[in-house]
DNA sequence: ATCAATAAAAGAAATATTTCTTTATAAAAT
DNA sequence: ATTTTATAAAGAAATATTTCTTTTATTGAT
């Protein structure tokens, strides 16, 4: 199978997932200026790797001086769209879906999940920090209320696909899905898979390597 | 800064990154072979980049029958070795922590959480799912006793590096932080970033620019 | 038995990403 | 004012990864 979507942005997807790295180390700088070499020992990333990163976005440095904080942590947030919240709607209210809801930095970083659903008819009609939870069956109708772009997916593996084809058949523009199995979409829906399971076989193959580091840059 | 480290294995780190992904479609698999364009158009993987990613872990096909379910299943998870489970202390007994430790496919994926600690008093000795929950002031205690490969890290992120300390400190051999903030260690020690945030980062970006397909390959 | 069709395998090519090298610049020190 | 030093910026090179192309093998159909 061939797949001719391009990356025509010029901007790497690793650049991209960098950045909310760099955007957690500068918040938590209590410096107005900072260089590529200090961050990259921090950070563990080449210094050249964090300077071509930053001109991809346009954050422009000083000579000798190096970054201003505040204009990379603004254009960071600029860039990632923090500023114009995107609301979502969540299933699969396991420990998961949980302790996605009650996770506060989302709401910094432009995400509102809005509701919850579960198949559970014990917990639809109850509130999670604000967020109300009902029975999956009235996912579309709330979806034609409220419409939303992000759909989030905490199910067990095994009813991520059904839980998927809801969201599609509303309508639904962004899929991010938790769970360990792959799920089927139409080409022109956005998919994420935040695979902890990933994370894991990465953990597990470098121990089994015993080496000490495995790869060039530590973030991929 | 400069970094020498290579990945000598000649193994990407992508095809790593995918192949938990692999694993978890062939086990809802209920067929003895299956083809490389068959999973492509499932997974929405290129199929050459499939039969490239199993080549590279030694697992070998039949033309015109496709590879042999049970023997993928068998070599990505020898390969990934599940088979012999990794037991590790987790440290943040949050929503996120709970989560993990209530997690019941890690078991299947070798990997044991076989205690838990927070600096909550109200919890110190209680039990979640068999999983001994303790005062963090007696982790090194129990690390002396009992001494794991793996560190997990779900604690909020401005307490992230204390917790990375304690555990370097201790002789841990790697260490899996799923806070914001990126913690220093030394270069002996392996680390696993798993950044919700970053895949929040790329499913914002990706609606903001509001194209179907912004990458060649969907996972990466 | 031969042919057509499907799919794996291997290698080449293209592309994407990282790393290195050089140059330019501005601040600090002499 | 001049020199030194730290650092950004830009471009080149190297490397890694993906995608394409060709070859080969095997099944099933004629």
């Amino acid at each position: 199978m061939k797949n001719n979507g391009k990356n025509t942005t010029g901007i790497p997807v690793p650049t991209i997932r960098r950045l909310p790295l760099y955007l957690s180390f500068l918040k938590n700088l209590e410096r107005t200026f900072i260089s590529a070499p200090e961050i990259a020992r921090e950070l563990h990333i080449d210094s050249t790797q964090i300077t071509k990163d930053f001109s991809f976005i346009n954050v422009r440095g000083k000579t000798k001086i190096g970054y201003q904080t505040s204009e990379i942590i603004q254009i960071i947030e600029e860039f990632l769209g923090y500023h114009e919240p995107k609301k979502a709607f969540l299933v699969g209210i396991g420990n998961l879906g949980l302790a996605l809801i009650k996770y506060n930095a989302f709401s910094k970083e432009g995400l509102k999940i809005i509701m919850g659903f579960d198949i559970n008819k014990e917990i639809a009609g109850t509130k999670i920090n604000n967020t109300k939870i009902l029975n999956i069956n009235k996912f579309e109708e709330n979806f034609s209320k409220t419409p939303v772009d992000i759909g989030i997916i905490t199910v067990p593996s095994g009813h991520a696909q059904k839980v998927a084809d809801i969201m599609i058949n509303c309508g639904i523009k962004a899929i991010w899905n938790f769970s360990a199995t792959p799920i089927s979409i139409p080409d022109n829906i956005i998919v994420e898979n935040t695979s902890i399971d990933s994370g894991l076989a990465m953990i597990t193959w470098k121990l089994n390597k015993n080496k000490p580091l495995i790869y060039k840059n530590r973030i991929l």
